[in-house]
RNA sequence: GGGGGAAUUCCCGAGUGGCCAAAGGGGACAGACUGUAAAUCUGCUGGCAACGCCUUCGGUGGUUCGAAUCCACCUUCCCCCA
């Protein structure tokens, strides 16, 4: 099977500029690729997951891929699908967080002699001149065709400002730049980044007469059409720090049945004909394969080891008992806690942030949320002592699926 | 540059002097039911030393016994004209 039927059947691809000119190129190993990062925070996110996968994918079949580190257009700040503007960073900020970039790509895609580039679009852009650039480039974009562009439809009704509209530009010059010094021929980026894609397929046409090709990867979204990979509005972060191993395997352990075949089809790494063989998978059994599709993601991020102890964490606390959880995130207690050799649920649930407040904590508990060990705690003033905390320390329930160690 | 309008709690959005910690909806969270799923029903959603107290309606001052509501100035955004 070619790379290019593999990522078919993945449901990875959403557009293409030229299909057969595509498929030569990244069938045939032919092919130097960019997928540009804007360094919005400072870890990469679930949502870039799909796109180091897929930079993996086309590595593994002897593709050349470019990681390009948004430095320069994360200045600017991409308008595309978003009904307000972005905060504005500080330069100091996105320098921060494309070091944290750097890194956390460096653990996924190879880069060893080079067979893979990083670099960083504040290079280039920033020491633009700004009359040059718009005689050099800004006179092959048309405004017409800009403003009817689908990415910036929704700012279209609310206003945007004249910094963001020059986005695309932006990144077109990018690829326009990348095609000329590192010959790279092809684009990748999610969907909503098509209509800046084409901006730089079509300046390369223009100033150079050359056709250079843009894919889109299909959106990570859920059986509701929401884009997956947040909860409660946070991202899932791949910064094990941000999110923990074992936060990260529970929010793949918990999607919809609805989603799980389509996000282990297009995220993990398990053959084709496996993947196949799960599709047939209906009710209760659709478990095991999100237990799968949790351990793979896990596996790929943060290693074998943390792989095998969030998914044993995980066993051993949702199929009874839960004496064995030994890997979940824990809390250690000081003297300073406990007043009178006591310490409250309530400063508990703060202290591990289970809880914003203490009044959310009374109500969490009043509503009946919270266990500590095998016991609901029945009033929202208990208090615990200090021996409970002794040996393997206590594990505290809030809701049906977050748990937490305290130890002293 | 001229004219008109808007800013409310996580989001949308009511409220135009005391009855307002602020309707309604969404989301989130919790409970029941389940399979760590979905759907459904219920509760809940500013803080705290909690039948009370404190801080919030873009910002700063002012009027008033009393302001989300009235006045002045400022900031930001939208619409129309140029």
């Amino acid at each position: 099977m070619t790379i290019f039927d593999e990522l078919k059947a993945r449901g990875l691809i959403a557009q293409m500029t030229n299909e057969e000119e595509i498929k030569d190129l990244i069938n045939n190993g032919k092919a130097t690729f960019y997928i540009g990062f804007d360094c919005t925070a400072d870890s990469l996110t679930a949502g870039h997951f799909m796109a180091l996968t897929l930079m993996k994918r086309l590595q593994m079949a002897g593709n050349k891929p470019i990681a390009l580190i948004g430095g320069g257009t994360t200045m600017i700040g991409d308008p595309s699908g978003r009904t307000d503007m972005r905060k504005m960073l500080t330069k100091e900020d996105i320098d921060h967080n494309a070091a944290c970039f750097k890194r956390q790509m460096e653990q996924f895609i190879d880069f060893s002699e080079g067979k893979a580039m990083m670099i960083n679009n504040a290079d280039w852009l920033l020491n633009l001149n700004y009359v040059e650039m718009l005689r050099d480039v800004g006179a092959c974009f048309s405004v017409n065709n800009m403003l009817r562009a689908e990415c910036y439809k929704q700012r279209m009704e609310k206003g945007l400002s004249f910094l963001e509209f020059n986005y695309m530009i932006m990144q077109s010059y990018d690829f326009y730049y990348l095609f000329q010094k590192y010959d790279c021929n092809l684009q990748f980026g999610g969907d909503d980044q098509w209509s800046n894609m084409l901006g730089g397929t079509e300046l390369i046409r223009r100033k150079l007469g050359k056709d250079a090709n843009a894919m889109t990867i299909t959106l990570l979204t859920d059986s509701q059409g929401k884009k997956m990979g947040k909860t409660a509005g946070n991202a899932v972060w791949l910064d094990p720090n941000k999110t923990s191993p074992f936060d990260f395997y529970q929010y793949w352990r918990n999607v919809a049945d609805a989603d799980v075949l389509k996000c282990i089809r297009m995220l993990t790494f398990l053959p084709l004909e496996q993947i196949d063989e799960m599709d047939t998978w209906e009710g209760s059994q659709l478990n095991t394969a999100k237990e799968i599709l949790a351990y793979e993601l896990t596996k790929l991020v943060h290693g074998e080891e943390e792989a095998v102890k969030a998914q044993n964490a995980a066993k051993a606390l949702f199929s009874k008992g839960g004496a064995a959880a030994a890997d979940m995130p824990t809390t250690v207690l000081t003297d300073e806690d406990f007043s009178d050799g006591k310490i409250s649920v309530i400063d508990m649930l703060l202290k591990a942030q289970l809880c914003a407040s203490k009044s959310e904590a009374r109500r969490l508990i009043q509503q009946g949320g919270v266990f500590c060990g095998d016991e609901k705690v029945a009033a929202f003033d208990a208090v615990i002592d200090s021996s409970a905390f002794d040996g393997e320390g206590l594990i505290v329930k809030k809701g049906k699926k977050t748990y937490h160690k305290f130890i002293k």
